[in-house]
RNA sequence: UCCUCCUUAGCUCAGUUGGUUAGAGCGGCUGACUGUUAAUCAGUAGGUCCUUGGUUCGAGUCCAAGAGGAGGAGCCA
């Protein structure tokens, strides 16, 4: 029976070719709308954001089925594709019976016929992949799943898979979640009265991983081009609608790539990535487009974008990103009306500072209006790992900065000079002890290498044009919530 | 973690200088309707005004603490 089954995606898509063919598609109800000789009701199946006609004739379907079918409710339908006498599309199903497979009491179904808004709908996180919004944004979260991986593939990559359990601490990417099997009301202790980690399950402190980019670049140094897409966490206090506690990376790390050739990477793939969707997901980037234009006719015309979703992913695909080295950005913003104006919260005089939000937010929105790379950072607001440049006081280190996200990307060229490595361990108080391993790549057949990290959730924003991070992954972890 | 704002019906929100019985739209329910597009029309039910404490003759409204949420900042991806 199964193989009768078409998916609506299907249906729709051969469209007037289907007529007169038997199909019976599973779906569940959008909404119901009636009268005395005829039942119109819009089944999705989440196949495509696009719902299919069902016709339900009271003649032909019994009483108490027509009165089960409400909002929620899944149905197993059977017919002939027809031809719709109605103007919204272009087939329909006209009923020949019916099975109810699951019902959704009206009086309880939270998910009504209408606008909710999205902190509605993250207290139903169960529910939500049911609207229209969040399956488009599923759809194309696995899109880019998918895209990424092929990108890498048709490019010789390899997907190494780096472990989520990690024993060192000294990545320095932020504040960590502890692993343990300890009892923590009761755990054991060493003769100075601290927790005896030796007793633990891997006889050492262990912690979720907050990037994979130390075991990439372990990777790179034998296999060439590698990457790595999997889950981080940051055990950060951080209420934004930018950050999760947990949430997915892609990081490559590639030999023989200085920094350049690390920002053409960049940009190539986030054009590919694009470039995927706008091709193959129209549907749901129409839909989402549409849905983003209603609701900026509320906003006050200074609030709303300048481009619509389309248009800025079109924008992306056909422009170069602006590379400037960080010394550049900093005279272009001394220089900038904000400053002058003191409209700045932070005002720019001396070089070496680090850049707030806001004037990452000038350089991108509103001085260059496009996706900006800024390289060459001051050694030291940037990682210990990132290779020295020749003037002593910069690193190969590059952010790419998107307008209304921020940065997306962050990358270097790695420190491959076993000496400067050192160097700056000690001058960063990173112990040699817990590195053991990652040293010894740059004792034995160093190579100059390059990578960046790509935070998955932010590009999801990017592409569907959701204003909040929680509202592209499935199950958001943020402080204070894991419900679901 | 810091700053600002918010919490009233299932949802989205009004609620005046503190005053008697807290409102609307949508959704639900009942009915009408010859093919609808979040259908339309008529009727109807539905409230611990986030919690606790305080001020007051009287608190949805004022004050304090707490909880939850949003926006911004920091950290970053």
């Amino acid at each position: 029976m199964q193989n009768l089954r078409w998916k609506i995606k299907q249906v729709l898509k051969e469209g007037e070719a289907a007529v007169g063919k038997s199909v019976v598609v599973k779906g569940w109800v959008r909404t119901k709308r009636g009268s005395k000789n005829v039942n119109f009701i819009a089944l999705n199946d989440g196949s495509t954001v696009r719902n299919l006609q069902i016709v339900a004739d009271p003649e032909q379907i019994a009483e108490d089925i027509l009165g089960r079918i409400n909002t929620g409710a899944c149905l197993a339908v059977t017919g002939i594709l027809a031809a719709s006498q109605g103007q919204g599309q272009a087939v329909e199903l006209p009923a020949e019976s019916i099975e109810i497979l699951g019902d959704a009491d009206p009086e309880e179904y939270p998910l009504q016929p209408k606008k909710h808004s999205f902190e509605f709908l993250r207290e139903i996180a169960h529910l939500r992949p049911r609207t229209a919004t969040f399956g488009a944004v599923f759809r194309l979260r696995h899109a880019m799943t998918f895209a990424i991986h092929q990108f890498f593939h048709e490019r010789g990559f390899f997907n190494l898979h780096s472990p989520i359990v990690t024993g060192s601490d000294a990545e320095g990417a932020g504040e960590m979640f502890r692993v343990t099997t300890l009892d923590p009301k009761n755990p054991p202790l060493t003769e100075e009265g601290e927790v005896d980690y030796g007793q633990d399950f891997f006889g050492k402190e262990t912690n979720l991983t907050v990037s994979g980019q130390l075991e990439a670049e372990l990777g790179a140094l034998a296999l060439s081009d590698v990457y790595t897409f999997g889950p981080t966490f940051r055990a950060e206090n951080s209420n934004t609608s930018r950050h999760l506690a947990e949430f997915w990376m892609i990081e490559p790390e590639m030999a023989f790539y200085d920094l350049d050739d690390n920002m053409s990477l960049a940009q190539e793939f986030v054009q590919y990535l694009v470039r995927f969707a706008l091709d193959n997901y129209a549907d749901d980037l129409a839909f989402l487009n549409q849905r983003q234009l209603d609701e900026e006719k509320n906003k006050k015309k200074e609030e709303r974008s300048d481009m619509s979703l389309l248009e800025r992913l079109q924008f992306v695909v056909d422009n170069d990103f602006e590379r400037i080295t960080y010394t550049e950005a900093i005279e272009i913003l001394r220089n900038s009306k904000p400053n002058k104006k003191k409209k700045f919260q932070f005002l720019i005089d001396e070089w070496g500072v680090d850049l707030q939000s806001e004037h990452e937010r000038f350089l991108v929105e509103k001085h260059f209006k496009k996706p900006v790379i800024l390289y060459n950072y001051p050694k030291q607001i940037k990682a210990f790992y990132m290779r020295q440049n020749e003037d002593d006081k910069t690193v190969a280190a590059m952010d790419v900065l998107f307008p209304g996200i921020g940065e997306i990307i962050g990358g270097s060229q790695r420190e491959e000079r076993l000496d400067k490595l050192q160097q700056r361990m000690a001058e960063m108080d990173i112990p040699e002890k817990e590195m053991w391993w990652y040293l010894e790549t740059r004792k034995f057949g160093t190579a100059p290498h390059s990578g960046f990290g790509i935070g998955f959730e932010r590009l999801i924003m990017f592409i569907t044009g959701m204003q909040n991070i929680r509202d592209v992954i499935p199950f958001p972890r943020t402080p204070q919530n894991a419900e679901f």
